[in-house]
DNA sequence: CTGCGAGTCAAAC
DNA sequence: GTTTGACTCGCAG
């Protein structure tokens, strides 16, 4: 089941199965192709929230995730750990999983649930660090979640 | 302050 | 096997 749903930060795709959510990706071209749906699901009704700037609890979705290697999870999981409008460095979660930044860095670029996995909120030390959304979008979530200053 | 080198480790090649 | 990062730390200029 793929919904699109309009965001102010363009249009959202998601795609859920019974089990959970699978994978979110925003689409190019802004917001046009974006369709109602008739019944919005519990995850479309705390993506609407978190955008008009509401502070949503994502911990509570339930995630369908595909066949990734265990060390992408535990990045992933300890990403999930982060409160709402605070922010963690890559080498934070690098120590505490014993583990490198770079390697850090590589598991959070291929998150596949952008948002409900919150990627955006683990920044470099040294200044805001990469997305794969683009740079410019990390900052507006963060703006957003009032994490910048 | 800025720039460079080395360390690091999972993934990609 | 080698190279490449959404990085970090330290140390020179």
């Amino acid at each position: 089941m793929i919904h699109v749903i309009a965001t102010k930060f363009g249009a959202l795709e998601l795609e859920e199965t019974e089990r959970g959510v699978r994978r979110i990706s925003f689409v190019e071209g802004g917001a046009s192709r974006a369709v109602a749906p008739a019944k919005p699901t519990n995850l479309e009704a705390k993506l609407s929230k978190y955008f008009q700037g509401g502070r949503v609890d994502f911990s509570t979705v339930s995630l369908d995730l595909q066949e990734v290697s265990s060390f992408q999870r535990r990045v992933w999981e300890a990403a999930m750990k982060i409160p709402y409008g605070e922010v963690r460095t890559y080498g934070w979660i690098a120590r505490k999983l014993n583990s490198s930044p770079r390697a850090v860095g590589q598991a959070l670029k291929s998150n596949p649930l952008p948002i409900v996995i919150p990627c955006h909120r683990v920044v470099s030390s040294q200044g805001i660090g990469g997305y794969s959304g683009g740079i410019n979008l990390k900052t507006r979530m963060l703006k957003l979640e009032g994490a910048l200053r």
